[in-house]
RNA sequence: GGCGCGUUCGUCUAGGGGUCUAGGACGCCGGCCUCUCACGCCGGUAACACGGGUUCGAUUCCCGUACGCGCUACCA
């Protein structure tokens, strides 16, 4: 029983406004792991109260990234929106004790107020007016159905607590305004909703953005009115562009969506995630799920902002892409195969296909990079990469070796490596030049390129008819052009 | 403007009084391998923001300055 009550619950608290975030999303991760390391449940909020901005089907987005980074999440998530009613009555708790009024300054007098104090270069704080209200004229008002907004009443003189991340956090009593808990329309506010549904979800760790650190004295005040134990508080420090701001729609892709379409993996994504503000402490970089869950921390975190490095993760994806098997690599290719002219996949094509992507793993860093660098391998090359040619086809007797080596190639059977190489080995010793002298211009005439796998290999890939084929298309673009 | 927080190579970071000639990774540069390109391997480049303290000794502790970020809403 005791063993229960004390069992981490941690949260994600997205607003369903926008897609996954990438720092949400890390958000997530770090909420999910800590969960795991710690045994304890992983819960899904959704704060969807600001309703002209959420949508149904950005909830759905939200839920259909974290199923695919694998964070999967305990019990149903909680609608923010459904919660209203408690929101109020907590609320009217806090009015009833005293520690909250009705305030009844309309918003222009406010804005104008606020004006007065930017233009002053004074900062502006709610000057307490309807705070002082004497309890006649609030009843009054009351009665009369003035609209009026809910506030807290700041009575501390300071408010610090020992941040998971970063170093004691304290702020004074006179630097917090006495806050709005209920708007007029009746609608409650985040920093009320946050405490309420944290307290009523048994929440025990707060795992959120730096962003927050400001929003936190405020609810801790909450939790004193209400008379609850506050959780632990952990912030995690900002995710930057490579300017230093905070990642946004300037900086390329920011949504997780994104980053999946591009052909990152989610096992990719999650470890250059989980190090970016968070370290084990050692040397390693490379990490399975499992070794992250055992090796993480909230003190590995550091609480400086982290630059999102783009040129890092596809490093790190080309690690992934590489220790996977080419039977997984051919399944994740399926999307993209028409674009190498496959409409259905028959046994055969997908054989080939395994073959071309053992051959372009090791030089690919994202799956969709495979459609550009295998096309040769769908599709004779219909133009020779001008900058080979120059260098590798402007050679004398140039046809005449063509022309050998498709007469030497025609007789090999079995077609293969070994067979090749031998061949063209001998070709080029018989006419007293290097091998490379006859591969590098064979490659052009087989790519199209400049640059490919080892020529040996590829040829046997391509098998003797492309093979043939396309050296008597060069040989005939030759003569012709000459 | 006010308040809060932060500051180690270009970037992510390790280290938290002497062992730091500050370690690793990405990137970049060079080399090896080699038919090219990759992969892989080897090597190199590059940092404790600045100024004061405290101390026998500060990158590490304290204060200040600068810079950065966040908050400053009847958004979350």
């Amino acid at each position: 029983m005791t063993e229960e009550i004390n069992k981490v619950r941690v949260r994600f608290a997205p607003s369903p406004t926008g897609h996954l975030h990438i720092g949400g999303a890390r958000t997530a991760l770090f909420n999910w792991i800590y969960a795991r390391k710690m045994g304890g449940k992983f819960l899904l909020r959704i704060e969807d109260t600001d309703l002209a901005r959420s949508s149904p089907e950005m909830v759905a987005g939200i839920l259909g990234g974290l199923r695919w980074l694998g964070l999967d999440w305990e019990e149903e998530p909680l609608f923010q929106s459904r919660r209203i009613s408690l929101h109020q009555k907590a609320v009217d708790r806090l009015v009833k004790s005293g520690r909250a009024y009705h305030c009844f300054c309309s918003p222009e007098l406010l804005e104008q107020k606020r004006r007065v104090a930017v233009r002053e270069k004074k900062d502006y704080r709610y000057d307490g007016t309807c705070r002082h209200l004497s309890p006649e004229l609030r009843a009054k008002y009351l009665q009369e159905g003035r609209p009026s907004v809910i506030r807290f009443q700041v009575l501390e003189g300071e408010v610090s607590y020992k941040d998971g991340v970063f170093n004691k956090i304290t702020v004074d009593g006179t630097e917090i305004d006495d806050f709005i808990l209920i708007r007029r329309n009746g609608q409650p506010t985040y920093n009320l909703t946050v405490v309420v549904d944290d307290h009523d979800m048994g929440i025990t760790h707060v795992i959120r953005g730096a962003d927050h650190i400001t929003n936190t004295p405020k609810q801790l005040l909450l939790y004193r009115a209400f008379g609850w134990e506050p959780p632990f508080f952990a912030h995690l420090p900002l995710i930057l562009g490579p300017d230093r701001k905070r990642l946004s729609k300037r900086h390329g892709a920011t949504s997780l969506e994104e980053y999946r379409q591009q052909g990152y993996f989610p096992e990719t994504v999650r470890n250059y995630l989980a190090l970016l503000g968070w370290s084990p402490g050692d040397d390693r970089e490379v990490m399975t799920l499992s070794e992250l869950i055992s090796a993480f921390d909230l003190s590995g975190i550091s609480p400086s902002n982290a630059i999102f490095d783009e040129q890092k993760l596809e490093w790190m994806n080309g690690i992934y892409l590489r220790r996977k098997s080419e039977e997984d690599l051919v399944q994740d290719l399926y999307p993209y195969l028409k674009e190498w002219g496959i409409q259905e996949s028959s046994k055969s094509e997908m054989e080939y296909v395994k073959k071309v992507v053992e051959l372009l793993k090791n030089r690919v860093k994202k799956t969709p990079e495979f459609v550009e660098a295998g096309t040769y391998f769908f599709k004779d090359p219909t133009t020779y990469d001008p900058k080979a040619v120059r260098k590798f086809w402007g050679v004398p007797h140039l046809t005449r070796w063509f022309s050998l080596l498709v007469e030497a190639l025609e007789k090999i059977d079995p077609f293969d490596e070994g067979g090749i190489e031998t061949v063209i080995r001998g070709l080029a010793e018989g006419m007293g030049v290097k091998a490379a002298a006859i591969i590098h211009p064979a490659r052009i005439a087989l790519t199209g390129r400049g640059a490919s796998p080892g020529i040996f290999e590829v040829m046997v890939v391509l098998g003797k008819d492309r093979v043939v084929r396309r050296l008597r298309k060069a040989l005939d673009y030759l003569s012709r052009s000459n």
